[in-house]
DNA sequence: CTAGGTGCAAATAATTTGCAGAGGC
DNA sequence: GCCTCTGCAAATTATTTGCACCTAG
């Protein structure tokens, strides 16, 4: 929470004046989990023994939004609610009309479709709701509320670290059999080179993501948070079933390039559609590596086709590296 | 719209009365096409010269959202919209923040997805709100608002069509190739036959189709309404694709019989969920028709089986069916 | 005749606004 | 001192309700 008052003084729009009331509805604010209503932040200011009239509380809530650190939703119960935005990604709901709890979630595969049905409406969407409402777990069965308090970062920060670990995984695998099966000795080693990376890379990862369930002892045994089929068994698990026997280096070279690609745009886009957290970070940082993967891979894809070129006398059939390989 | 009047007498719960101003509400409500205000709609009776009271509107309007002629969507304006259900299933949203219009579909993608969600969370869902907001065609580019008016019974129905007619399609191309390829005659005649059926029934859905673009000349032109990307090529599709050379008698049935059975599921599953509409017949007779060849297929691949056993006389192999095809 | 149905006006409920005074810079 | 923030009360907006009257069955 340290860094969040300097991320707070960031965001006072030029010409707004610091003043004691405004700070203590946004600290109060902050401070709340779930989905508020204007009525309940109300209540806690007069708790905090304060005299408050609700115009103001209507009116900094406005200013919150205005400033990007509280967002306004709509649960169709005829008033707005208001959740805090500060390391929080915008996300979905499930909203369990008997006892009006509501929980978050993300998910990759919805907002792929989602961006296909307003693409094939020529629709320029800014942003999606989707609420799912119905029963909870806890209103149906019996009365196991489990142990709520998951702080939606730690969570989007879990689920990014387990999806990058499992793209890791299946990356290293896949660069340990291409290796095993590559004849040429140079590309070999850079398959070696590279899995070799993935390894480091992956224990980082794994370190990071112990590190986090130090955070919350409960973590791992939480909710997801962020729903992403593709990623399961990690994006290079395709790419590793297609090394087969009849592949040849330059097959294995290729494979590699576009697992790496599809890897790192998907961490690309992902990273870059939220706001700072930690999940961000993990995503950018990840899709980073993955871009630098990627350009040595075409490196020595093209040192490779050059050598079979040299190698082939002058007039061989001239093969040319297939679409995709020569783009940046 | 004769039978409209039918099932509105059918609706009018238990100890109502007739009432001019109720019938004329509910009529100048069911003329109408998109999501009306309750203010719109007291405007429209107002226009057609009779005196009315708000209340009176909203006094119907819950009625007929009781009566389930009526849906309240709440497009998060601070207050709510009506659209009619009958022959109108439940859809999601783009709606558009310059012209306030909103647009309707139906994904199947989504609704599958939302369903996971809510298992992996052990949530019961009940309803679901997926809203798009953003900027339409029209409102991004020039002015070109391109015709309205599409009755979204029509290109429900329209687009129930053309998935059952893929599916057909491609169901035509697996039982033909199919039939080339069995050994055996007695299942050579199965599969022509279910080739031949499927023919008969594409031909009977072509016909429908082509009737149902006679009662609008631009129904093609009108956008997707129903997205469902597994019926893209038809649900057979990938059996058809299964059957290589290296495939026996056996095999073919069970491939066939795996589709089939998820076609009926899906169809099954999807008529199901909608209201009375031309679409949910459309899925409903469908889902039958594939039951039907699901059952042949079964008796067959039992009636091969038994015949493979006697012949490899007492103490072959004694292979069993796999798991799945003796579940009827 | 009697349970609904209807109009009118008043009541709610959430949120916004006008205005005069208080307070930060 | 100026300009913003704040409280209070009044205004607004969408919707609901109380109540007396009306009308179909």
């Amino acid at each position: 929470m340290d860094s969040a008052a300097t991320f707070l003084d960031s965001l006072r729009p030029a010409g707004s004046k610091r003043s004691s009331k405004r700070d203590l509805i946004v600290n109060v604010f902050l401070r709340q989990e779930g989905h508020l209503t204007a009525d309940t932040l109300v209540e806690l200011i007069r708790g905090a023994d304060e005299r408050i009239s609700r115009a103001t509380i209507y009116r900094t809530l406005q200013w919150m939004v205005d400033a990007g650190i509280a967002r306004k939703v709509d649960f169709g119960e005829g008033r707005f609610r208001f959740e805090h935005s500060y390391r929080h990604p915008r996300h979905f709901h499930l909203i369990c009309r008997t006892c009006n709890r509501s929980f978050e979630f993300l998910s990759s595969d919805i907002e792929s479709l989602i961006e296909e049905v307003a693409s094939a409406r020529s629709f320029a969407p800014r942003q999606s709701v989707l609420q799912i409402h119905g029963t909870c777990d806890a209103c149906r069965t019996g009365r196991p509320p489990l142990a709520e308090g998951g702080a939606t970062e730690l969570l989007f920060a879990r689920d990014a670290l387990r999806i990058a670990i499992a793209t890791e995984r299946s990356g290293l695998d896949f660069y340990a059999r291409a290796a095993r099966m590559t004849k040429d000795p140079r590309g070999r080693r850079v398959f070696e080179k590279l899995a070799e990376e993935e390894k480091e890379h992956l224990g980082t990862l794994e370190k990071r993501y112990r590190e986090l369930l130090q955070q919350d002892p409960q973590l791992e045994s939480r909710p997801t948070f962020l729903f992403f089929k593709g990623a399961a068994n990690g994006l290079f698990a395709a790419g590793a079933e297609q090394l087969t026997k009849g592949v040849n280096d330059r097959d294995a070279l290729m494979i590699g390039i576009k697992c790496e690609r599809g890897s790192h745009r998907f961490f690309k886009r992902y990273g870059e559609k939220f706001e700072d957290s930690e999940g961000k970070r993990i995503f950018l940082e990840f899709a980073d590596e993955e871009r630098a993967h990627l350009a040595l891979l075409i490196r020595e894809y093209r040192a490779l086709v050059q050598r079979q070129r040299a190698r082939s006398g002058r007039r061989g059939k001239r093969q040319r590296p297939r679409a995709g390989a020569s783009r940046a």
